[in-house]
DNA sequence: AGCACGCCGACT
DNA sequence: GTCGGCGTGCTC
């Protein structure tokens, strides 16, 4: 039998006409690397690009002389399994982004294509050519010669002046041209010494071992002892030699040296307290046998958990992991990114040990490559990581986590945009597994699909969730009381200073007390514009349409969007006017502050600016636990998942910079973030106390949130979303495209919205419920010197809005190939900056 | 996305 | 007459 094999692949190049499968013939000899899941080399047109394959099929319905061979096959393994292929032409539907692009997202960065051309001279006289070389040309070729192959780009750069010789030499064929396609990292290998089979053979040839070879004598001894295998290099430095005594013993065939692959740990060098289950409350056992029983029936079961702060659901979590795994199937945990502290991790590590791989943006290149290897290999069968851990390649699972579900970074804000909580459902449907959505704060979007409306509504796509309450704390410690601090009323009695005197006094009796302070101000930097008193000029970004933000540690004022720095202003570039001041406070004035107001106080902020190194995060963590610091001060990333029993105070200083934000679910994010930070007061034996310090004291999101309200909070928020046809009872898809030129981007604009209402005036016709806003200026209408204008479609129901979007999309096609506009989509934002 | 092919202006 | 500009269209 010699039939042959074809490949549908798709090709790495993101494109509206490439967003296809092409047809390739797989070589015999590469029948049995190339699977569906693998990447391959193939050759497109001209070049040869790195693709995927998606499908396998005895046949092709080209004329076969039109199908050309797959070049090479890039993994012994598929890197993805016919499961995540299949989810990423989901992914690629449902938020419209190119298949190759969603296939990318599921690999590490290690393994993304990198693409190399080389060239060397061609053989002398192959062809009969003559050498009729320009001058210079000579000297190239002569190059090249010397170094048998070199990579194009940097011959260009060397002979620079000269590019047209080099290509007048390839376009000849003086030089060859070979392509190649290459991982941009490969797994590290190590040299490793293996001692025969049969250990008794050691002390034979020990006998025969000139008397003279001591140090041969060691290594032979030494496996004696450990036949175990051992890396070349520790060996060295254990017996203290150098690598031609063993490099002899294997000459001998008595010891084999192979190249093996190792691992990048980066938990190597820690060990982890193992931990056995707790006991678990009457609350959390009833929540857990549900679960139970869910993941044992292996039918996908969506769960939305809703269990206050410090209600013990990582408990429930561990212990909900431990009957999946019994079970025989893989469980993935997705937590925020900035919850992925090592107090999360270690918790993970000390329940199941190294059956756990942790992914996260901290990790290197190569350990994230690593930890991924070693859930391709099924070495582990948990995985907790942030979002992208949604795609980890197993393929028996029977539990997705996704813990404190309401936050907004499980939405990709780059294509692909795919939320991890939607791909989470798609992929447990697959798996016959169940998902625990957990939450303090669940997203109205969420707790809308536990009510019989959409139940009524549901779709094996959409299916229904089951609400899980967890309303008390463990152990009945009460959840803090919190005060609201009317901010107004302070400037009314001539405090103008950002701490109330309620705060200030509370602060001060912490620190007599020696107890800890978290201190919540969202907004980081020193102060949040730059403004002169005489003229009113206000420092802006030059490429952005954002004021810049004053930061007193480089003294420079900084655009938080494009990262564009000046140095600060001594003078007005305006009027010339010595009084600049500035406006808004940041986390560094806070900072400032807190020192001069209280002489000797130890503040450890934490704000993008200070976390940006590798392990800072966790080193100001475990300084704040080791109470070396009175005050942990520092924007959102002080207010999720901390666990620390001498904090007994906790101050949001600024309520409604959320609340003032443009966006409609501004009041959620008010309420979701003060629950959450009063959460970390008072979790343990010490009793909490939280001060929320606003200028709005009577809104909803505020009042409920003080109260621990939740449900308040919910059924008031329902009724506004409902009453002005946003999520969760409509959805929303936001178009935003961007130019360099305004008038262009206007046109652009309108054409798309015409043709938007036009399409959704047909649908409305069908009696679908869809409405076109737009086209406006976004709220940033400039970024990076591209100004911004975006339509949005509100949409009711499970209509099919690809279609409507593709075609209205269509119209600007033009646009985008000759004057490089760019359209971006985003199926469900979350934020509609 | 690249890259080649193809059709019109300023040069030997 | 030729070199080279970048508009147009295809890639299994």
């Amino acid at each position: 039998m010699n039939r042959s094999m074809y490949a549908k692949v798709i090709v790495d190049v993101p494109a509206r006409p490439t967003n296809r499968a092409f047809d390739y013939s797989i070589p015999e000899h590469m029948r049995e690397l190339v699977a569906v899941g693998s990447r391959v080399g193939v050759p497109f047109g001209p070049r040869t690009v790195q693709g995927f394959v998606v499908e396998l099929h005895p046949g092709t319905q080209l004329d076969p002389s039109k199908v050309k061979p797959i070049k090479t096959a890039m993994d012994l393994q598929p890197p993805l399994t016919e499961e995540l292929v299949k989810l990423a032409s989901w992914i690629s539907r449902t938020y419209l982004c190119h298949e190759v692009t969603a296939l990318q997202a599921m690999i590490p960065g290690a393994l993304k294509a990198k693409y190399e051309r080389h060239v060397k001279a061609a053989e002398p006289g192959a062809s009969g050519l003559l050498p009729l070389l320009l001058p210079g040309q000579e000297e190239i070729l002569a190059y090249v010669r010397r170094q048998e192959t070199v990579e194009l780009q940097s011959l260009m750069d060397k002979f620079a002046d000269d590019a047209g010789l080099v290509k007048g030499l390839l376009d000849e064929g003086f030089l060859v041209e070979i392509q190649m396609v290459k991982d941009r990292m490969s797994a590290k290998k190590a040299l490793t010494v293996f001692a025969p089979e049969d250990p008794s053979q050691l002390e034979a040839w020990l006998g025969e071992l000139p008397a003279k070879a001591a140090k041969q004598r060691e290594v032979l001894e030494h496996f004696i002892r450990q036949p175990e295998p051992m890396k070349l290099t520790d060996l060295l430095t254990e017996l203290n030699l150098s690598a031609g005594s063993v490099k002899a013993l294997a000459d001998r065939g008595w010891l084999r040296i192979e190249e093996v692959e190792v691992q990048r740990d980066p938990y190597a060098s820690r060990t982890f307290k193992p931990t056995s289950p707790l006991p678990l409350t009457p609350e959390q056992a009833g929540v857990y046998e549900r679960i139970r029983d869910a993941v044992l029936s292996e039918r996908q079961r969506v769960f939305l958990l809703h269990g206050v702060t410090g209600s013990g659901k990582t408990e429930v979590y561990l212990q909900s992991i431990q009957t999946c795994l019994d079970q025989g199937r893989e469980a993935i945990v997705l937590v925020p990114e900035i919850a992925l502290t090592p107090q999360m991790v270690e918790r993970f590590k000390g329940r199941f040990g190294n059956r756990v791989a942790v992914l996260h943006s901290r990790l290197s290149h190569g350990e994230r490559y690593d930890e991924w290897r070693k859930i391709a290999r099924r070495e582990v069968s948990v995985v907790i990581g942030a979002r992208s851990a949604i795609f980890a390649p197993f393929t028996k699972i029977g539990l997705i986590i996704i813990d404190e579900e309401h936050e907004t970074t499980y939405k990709q804000e780059e294509s692909p945009k795919y939320h991890a909580r939607d791909v989470a459902i798609a992929r447990a449907a697959e798996h016959g597994a169940s998902v625990i959505l957990g939450s303090a704060t669940p997203s109205l979007e969420s707790m809308y699909r536990t009510t019989n409306e959409a139940a009524a509504a549901a779709t094996p796509e959409r299916p229904a969730f089951e609400l899980l309450s967890m309303p008390s704390r463990v152990e009945g410690r009460p959840l803090p009381p919190v005060r609201i601090i009317d901010m107004r009323e302070e400037l009314k009695s001539g405090n103008r200073s950002m701490f109330s005197r309620d705060l200030y006094k509370a602060i001060e009796e912490r620190l007599h007390k020696k107890e800890q302070i978290v201190l919540l101000l969202n907004r980081r930097g020193y102060a949040t514009f730059v403004m002169c008193r005489t003229c009113g000029y206000v420092a802006d970004c030059p490429h952005c349409d954002i004021s810049l933000t004053y930061h007193q540690s480089s003294r420079a004022i900084r655009c938080h969007y494009c990262g564009y720095a000046e140095r600060e202003l001594s003078l007005c570039p305006d009027c010339g006017s010595e009084h600049i001041r500035h406006f808004g406070t940041g986390t560094q004035r806070v900072e400032e502050e807190l020192a001069k107001l209280f002489p000797g106080i130890r503040v450890i902020r934490m704000d993008v600016d200070t976390t940006t190194e590798k392990g800072s995060h966790e080193k100001w963590l475990t300084m704040f636990g080791n109470r070396q610091a009175d005050v942990l001060l520092g924007t959102q990333m002080v207010a999720k998942g901390l666990d620390f029993p001498y904090v007994t105070l906790v101050g949001a200083l600024a309520a409604d910079s959320v609340l003032n934000l443009p966006d409609f679910r501004a009041a959620e994010r008010t309420f979701q973030l003060l629950t959450q930070v009063a959460g970390r007061a008072g979790r343990h034996q010490l009793p909490g106390e939280v001060y929320v310090q606003t200028y709005t004291p009577e809104h909803y999101s505020i009042v409920s949130a003080s109260r621990h309200d939740y449900m308040g909070f919910m059924r008031k928020e329902m009724m506004m979303r409902r009453l002005h046809n946003y999520p969760p009872f409509h959805r929303l898809v936001l178009i935003t495209l961007s130019h360099e030129q305004v008038q262009l981007l206007i046109r652009s604009g309108e054409v798309l919205a015409a043709r938007l209402k036009e399409l959704a005036e047909d649908r409305r016709d069908q009696g679908g419920e869809l409405e076109v806003l737009g086209p406006v200026a976004s709220p940033i209408s400039r970024i990076k010197d591209r100004y911004r204008f975006q339509c949005m479609i509100k949409y009711r129901g499970d209509q099919d809005i690809a279609q409507i979007v593709e075609q209205a999309a269509s119209v600007l096609e033009d646009a985008v190939k000759t004057q490089k506009l760019t359209v971006s989509i985003d199926v469900d934002p979350q934020l509609l900056m």
